[in-house]
DNA sequence: GAGATAATCAAGTAAGTACTTGAATACTTG
DNA sequence: CAAGTATTCAAGTACTTACTTGATTATCTC
């Protein structure tokens, strides 16, 4: 009975795509390239490994198809196939949710303690854009901001948060987003806000979900019309 | 910047939920299991691998949260551990039929040329059982059928369909279903019927997809109310 | 309680993985 | 074409994984 062999190689295939994500470096690249493309070694800096090491990480996800690269100069962008690898990302982040025991824990050791900053919802969010008595900012790092964010948003890495208060309009609340729920960046632009006397909430997920969710988006060069909700 | 370790530390709890899924051997269990719950040792007769290491496989996915057991008696059955799981895995092959180059080949190996097999999308077979016209026939093994199954249909296993031809009522096309789209199982009752002179055709996808979609099931004691579609 | 069955555990082996270091390649700019 | 930058490749090491085999534990039946 080869029968078996084929069906080992079958679904060793199907797995592979798991196999691949099942590194929390190259899940944490594939967590930056949600944003959009980067290049080798600005990821590199991301994720604090290599160069060498990030850019075996890569032909690993290109090998299986989770990335395509393009060549412009000395530099090799990277970027997710397709949309169907966002959300395969966003299915793993739930259920690790869901039901890896030690998750929350490890989560309030990186993000620090969150139950002090409120959150919105992405509809939640939505309607009080509407409404026009909120300020959304995009605090993460510029060429994120420009590949692409939510229709109306303002960048201001969190870096830079600190000197450019005064840019802020009085007698607003200010929404934070960033990448995702487990980005830091939101949290931190919360907290250096209303340390300032400034009310801040986050947006839950972050931009790819946003994105994801048919909501309106721009990239600096376009605005797409607002998607069906 | 003792952040990185726990960063670090984060992405790969995120990154073991796909990391456990990234073997074929336990993909397959997964697979299994989406259709119910199931012993050890009957896990390890579908995946064609010793008791022994089908139980590590299982512990792998204990540990890491996808799977839950219960002991009843001298066997103890495992089942996935919520919804999300099965979400996951059809994400993850969604992913790998659209990005891993040599998936199609492996497919064919496997499951054999589908390209004459004619197939029914799930709101397709609900119309036209609505129509009245069509037999549907749940030809995955008895134990399957009886911990769910789509509403109306007869369990025939595809080892007996040989035997049991007479049994099918004449002048009615039949719609074989089985585990999901890499399931050989329907593949093979419908060569079988057509080779018998009865018009046949596959569901494209399986009896987990169908309940997830909300649509009517029964198990061999209950009768669920017909869900929205 | 003896015997049978189902599952797990423990130890061993062969193969694979993640990261490091240093050299090689590809393209751009002067 | 020489020098510089971005990336990949190759080789090495420490660690992890998948499977095997044989022993052990848990429960049921008589």
């Amino acid at each position: 009975m080869d029968d078996r062999a084929a069906k080992d190689e079958l679904f060793d295939a199907l797995a592979s795509v798991a196999k691949v994500l099942g590194s929390g470096r190259r899940a944490e690249i594939v967590d930056v390239l949600a944003q959009g493309e980067r290049a080798v070694d600005e990821i590199a800096q991301e994720i604090g490994q290599s160069v060498a090491n990030t850019s075996q990480h890569l032909q690993h996800l290109l090998r299986s198809g989770l990335v395509h690269s393009r060549r412009d100069g000395t530099r090799i962008y990277y970027r997710l196939s397709g949309p169907g690898v966002a959300q395969l990302w966003a299915a793993v982040r739930l259920v690790a949710s869901d039901h890896v025991a030690k998750l929350n824990e490890l989560a309030t050791a990186y993000l620090g303690d969150r139950s002090a900053l409120s959150t919105l919802t992405r509809t939640e969010l939505r309607d009080r854009m509407a409404g026009g008595d909120i300020v959304v900012l995009d605090v993460r790092p510029e060429p994120e901001f420009r590949s692409g964010h939510i229709a109306g948003a303002v960048s201001v890495p969190v870096k830079e948060l600190a000197e450019r208060l005064r840019e802020l309009p009085d007698g607003h609340t200010v929404a934070a987003y960033c990448r995702g729920p487990y980005c830091v960046f939101a949290d931190e632009a919360v907290r250096t806000l209303r340390r300032h006397g400034i009310p801040a909430v986050r947006l839950e997920d972050g931009y790819p979900e946003w994105e994801a969710a048919g909501l309106p988006v721009e990239t600096s060069a376009s605005t797409t019309p607002a998607g069906t909700s």
